[in-house]
RNA sequence: GACCCCGUAGCUCAGCAGGAUAGAGCGCAGGAUUCCUAAUCCUGAGGCCAUGAGUUCGAAUCUCAUCGGGGUCACCA
């Protein structure tokens, strides 16, 4: 249950039998939140304020008229108007044990939403080329999309986690090539390896692949024959190193799609331009090069374009490349016609900061193949910046390679990496300090919101020690006496836990998981801060020997605290320890 | 030259689809441990929300301009 959401719908309820003519314009902006200020009371609702203007009528005046029609609510001690119009809602305690009582009944499900309504979305992440191991710029997007997944199927919508794999291009060439390389070199071949070749390790597996299934057999046949065969070979073993690697991080999609399934005579991009070109998408033209800067190589020619100005973006868009192949974009075109043909209206795509400039033309390519039938949210993880005690940190000089997603989760572990890339928002630069979030201190929030889960179950643990006669089972605590929990300190637990739905709901909305993890940390502070008010004052511990049917009560409360962080936890990927090592 | 993101306390960042006196952590100053994990808590100092206009009952939040930082800019993916 979400009292905000409930107290949403009486407000407007009230509002329209008040004044019959304010329109669903007025009642979408109307919110009931808590307010910053907790004197202010529990609730606070602008709902005089947005319906002043239309109704052209003061705001205090409505304000007035919708507090005197909420004297009567049985959930509502006091109502008051304040300020500019706000109206302050305190509410009784009833329907704050209420919602304790809806959290033991929930259970995982507490905070569950169904504003997806069973609608399907797409969210696409990682897409990574398939020519190596995920590296730590893949790492942010990895996580952030798979916890946006969470959080959107947590919220209601069918979601598919879906990869795209950049299979087709010239790197994949590259790649195949240096490893036929490789494998003639394994197998006794004097090789001059090319300056621009891949290295040994890399091709390592594809190589294995390719000796374990032909053995020497390739050797005498010609590259034209053997390239694709090797190639399949290096897809293979590169795609399974990959999804080894998200696995580390507890990532898995349900789609791979491939992008070379596109391409080819009569497949889906040459089947997808010329329903572009039935629908007069395309045009045959030429494009301005870009005002200053103008490339080295620019060469002014008619080619195959997207009118992709025509949907919101600020060119049209090369669909053909000089040699005649398909630009990425076209494949990408026809990639998402077919997310679109297989039923999603609503899809998510998560990229990488150096590819902000693609935004533009893939949501107006959304636009275009379905008619403006389906939305398309592309959100943008920018830089992450490893540290190393406040010091920028690169790793072994002597290769060149980067620091890869399997050496940052060795490092810090998934939990301290999955939480610690979800506590900011996804469009600001960060650094990780590995330092920083490998210390088990407050300033670690990884830390902060895991041992509050530990405290709870410690405090269970005393418990049973302490009270043995107690029981402390689902069942008791259940039909505990939650009106014993009277004192302030109590209260602000409840009401920050009476927050999670909101909270689930306004981050899915928003597309903003870090949301979650900020609301984590919130509620592992009340409690720690409630856990500390038992130092000052014995009458405020959990167990109180003296007191069973107290002590039961705190102890449901504090069961609700740890259902509300596994609930959030799990959405995270990160796990709820019950004692911290 | 154009487009995208960012600019909030000394540092790192929140600020909830415009709302009341702008918050947290670190750092700094002080305090709490015979008692459920001090891996924690409490108190204090510290801000012209980059700058300037605009929109309105009301702006850190929306619009425009300027400055500063990052990213991108046919035929790479």
């Amino acid at each position: 249950m979400d009292v905000f959401a409930i107290f949403v719908e009486r407000v407007s309820n009230t509002l329209k039998s008040l004044y019959p003519e304010v329109s669903d314009d007025v009642l979408a902006r109307l919110v009931v939140e808590p307010p910053r200020d907790p004197a202010h009371g529990d609730l606070s609702s602008n709902a005089a304020m947005v319906a002043a203007k239309p109704l052209g009528k003061n705001p205090r005046e409505i304000a007035t008229a919708l507090a005197e029609a909420f004297k009567n609510d049985p959930d509502v001690t006091s109502v008051e108007v304040a300020g500019p119009g706000f109206i302050n809602f305190r509410l009784a305690g009833p329907i704050w044990f209420a919602v304790l009582r809806s959290i033991w009944a929930q259970g995982a499900d507490f905070g569950r939403t169904d504003i997806g309504k069973g609608e399907r979305v797409n969210v696409e992440y990682v897409s990574a080329n398939p020519t190596g191991p995920m590296h730590v710029g893949h790492t942010r997007g990895a996580v952030f999309g798979d916890t946006l997944a969470a959080l959107m199927a947590y919220s209601g919508y069918d979601v598919t986690r879906e990869y795209y794999i950049n299979d087709a291009g010239s790197q994949i060439e590259t790649l195949a090539r240096s490893t036929l390389l490789r494998y003639r070199e394994a197998l006794g071949e004097t090789i001059e390896i090319p300056p621009r070749a891949i290295s040994g390790r890399l091709s390592g597996a594809g190589r294995r692949g390719a000796e374990s299934e032909f053995g020497d057999s390739l050797l005498s046949r010609p590259d034209a024959e053997v390239i694709p065969l090797v190639k399949d070979r290096v897809l293979a073993a590169m795609l399974e190193l990959i999804k080894a690697d998200l696995a580390k991080l507890n990532i898995h999609h349900d789609v791979f799609f491939s992008e070379r399934t596109l391409h080819g005579q009569g497949k889906e991009i040459d089947s997808t331009l010329d329903w572009l070109r039935s629908e007069g998408m395309v045009y045959q033209g030429r494009l301005e090069p870009p005002k200053g800067k103008t490339p080295e190589d620019w060469e002014d020619r008619e080619q195959t374009l997207f009118r992709a100005t025509d949907y919101g973006d600020d060119v049209d868009r090369p669909l053909v490349k000089s040699d005649g192949s398909y630009t990425y974009f076209a494949a990408d075109i026809a990639y998402h016609r077919d997310k679109y043909l297989r039923g999603f209206k609503h899809m998510i795509n998560v990229l990488g900061a150096d590819h902000s400039g693609y935004v533009s033309r893939l949501k107006a390519a959304v636009k275009a193949v379905s008619h403006g039938q389906a939305d398309m949210d592309v959100k943008i993880c920018q830089l992450v910046r490893l540290m190393k005690n406040g010091e920028p940190f690169k790793m072994s000089k002597r290769s060149g390679d980067l620091v890869t997603l399997a050496d940052v989760v060795e490092e810090v572990g998934v939990d301290a990496t999955r939480f610690m890339l979800t506590y900011r928002r996804n469009d600001a630069a960060m650094d990780f300090d590995f330092a920083l979030v490998k210390e088990q201190t407050r300033d670690n929030p990884v830390f902060y919101v895991q041992y509050a889960h530990a405290r709870v179950c410690s405090i269970f643990r005393n418990a049973e020690k302490e009270m043995p006669g107690l029981d402390t089972s689902d069942a008791a605590l259940r039909g505990a006496e939650f009106e014993l929990l009277s004192s302030p300190a109590e209260a602000e637990l409840i009401r920050a836990l009476a927050q999670w739905p909101r909270t689930v709901t306004q981050a899915s909305l928003a597309h903003e998981p870090h949301r979650v993890a900020f609301y984590l940390y919130e509620v592992a502070a009340a409690f720690h801060g409630f856990w500390a008010k038992g130092k000052e004052d014995i009458g405020l511990r959990f167990i109180n020997t003296d007191h069973p049917k107290l002590t039961l009560a705190r102890l449901a409360l504090v069961g609700a605290v740890r259902q509300v962080l596994v609930n959030g936890l799990g959405i995270l990927g990160v796990s709820a320890p019950s004692e911290l090592s």
